[in-house]
DNA sequence: ATAGCGCCCTGGTGGC
DNA sequence: TGCCACCAGGGCGCTA
């Protein structure tokens, strides 16, 4: 299941091997996972434009192409696959859509469920933070990394209690067949947007789970029901507990616990527990480190009891009763 | 506004 | 061995 550092994998891995590549020609063989525009203005709108930069934001993959400027917007969400190979590869299974490129190579999207996404967008119809991470965000930081030199930004120095960069709270409403999430999504979880006290702010008062919260992508973006799970573990606080009743150490701890799972999920490559592979069809190798997830029965790494599996927020939850208390302390 | 639930979709799994 | 009900879940739309 694509969250953050699938989807920051599959990005890099791409990136690295596509970037300047032109598209031949693009054939939509299931027209229903075209989110916009049409499948045949798809198609034509994207023949012979270049990959120009890779860019992501929460679990969106963003392709800024040339000319243009124009962003392909890409959500994998259960088990979509973004897959690069020859053209003499064999096709995989459930190929929805096929980007026959100038050198000969092929970029191929698959996806067993149909869940997944493609939305092309032209450059102005994207707020201009999303235009922006089309390529220029500092995946890793979530900081943009090449931002035009629109000149200094000198007292604005992020405060904790300020509104975190990233958020856009302003956008316009999105246009026609856009995904309404990608206008409303939180702050990313590496940058210094999210923050405890932002946090605390979003939790206000709410009786739901927090970790119905933090699945929240307007929240904060890019988490998951394996990271959640993970960051949860880490932070020592059970998944059921009123979000609104957590105190501010346990949001200090709870974002410095979703960094750190993020950073090293990251640097594994990712989580694969059955459908997951990167650009080039590789597996992750973050399921070795997984605390509780997918864990159910077996002793929990800290403290040796079993790891628990429940039902939390309509999701299958993993955690440790001992190390994640259910009330308080 | 918020929280919960059903829906989409199909391969894999477990029960009998 | 075969059949089938059931589960997985991200995001969206609906309801109360």
């Amino acid at each position: 299941m694509p969250e953050l550092p699938e989807v920051e994998t599959v990005r890099r891995t791409l990136a690295a091997a596509l970037t300047g590549a032109v598209i031949r020609r693009v054939s939509v063989r299931a027209r229903d996972v075209i989110g916009r525009p049409d499948p045949e203005t798809f198609a034509v709108e994207l023949a012979g434009a270049t990959f120009a930069a890779w860019g992501r934001r929460g679990k969106y993959l963003l392709l800024r192409l040339e000319p243009g400027p124009q962003v392909l917007v890409v959500h994998l969400r259960m088990t979509g696959r973004l897959l690069l190979a020859d053209r003499t590869e064999p096709e995989p299974p459930h190929t929805h859509v096929v980007f026959d490129l100038e050198d000969g190579r092929v970029l191929r999207f698959a996806d067993v469920r149909r869940f997944g996404r493609l939305y092309l967008f032209a450059g102005g119809e994207l707020p201009a933070r999303i235009a922006e991470a089309a390529g220029v965000v500092d995946a890793v930081t979530g900081t943009v990394a090449d931002a035009p030199p629109t000149g200094a930004r000198p007292a604005d120095a992020p405060r904790a209690d300020a509104p975190p960069a990233d958020a856009q709270p302003t956008d316009p409403s999105p246009p026609a067949g856009a995904p309404p999430g990608l206008f409303t999504l939180g702050p990313e979880p590496l940058s210094r947007g999210f923050s405890g006290r932002w946090l605390a702010g979003r939790c206000l008062g709410r009786r739901a789970p927090i970790k119905a919260v933090l699945l929240d992508q307007r929240v904060v973006a890019g988490l998951g029901n394996i990271y959640v799970d993970e960051a949860l573990f880490r932070a020592g606080i059970h998944p059921a507990r009123a979000a609104g009743d957590l105190r501010p150490e346990d949001f200090r701890r709870l974002v410095r616990a979703v960094r750190a799972v993020l950073r090293l999920a990251v640097k594994r490559r990712g989580t694969t527990l059955s459908d997951y592979v990167d650009g080039r069809g590789r597996p992750g190798q973050m399921r070795a480190h997984l605390a509780v997830y997918g864990r159910a029965g077996e002793p929990c790494r800290r403290c040796g009891g079993p790891v628990s599996r429940t039902r939390v927020a309509g999701r299958g939850t993993h955690f440790c009763p001992r190390c994640q208390p259910a009330a308080g302390d």
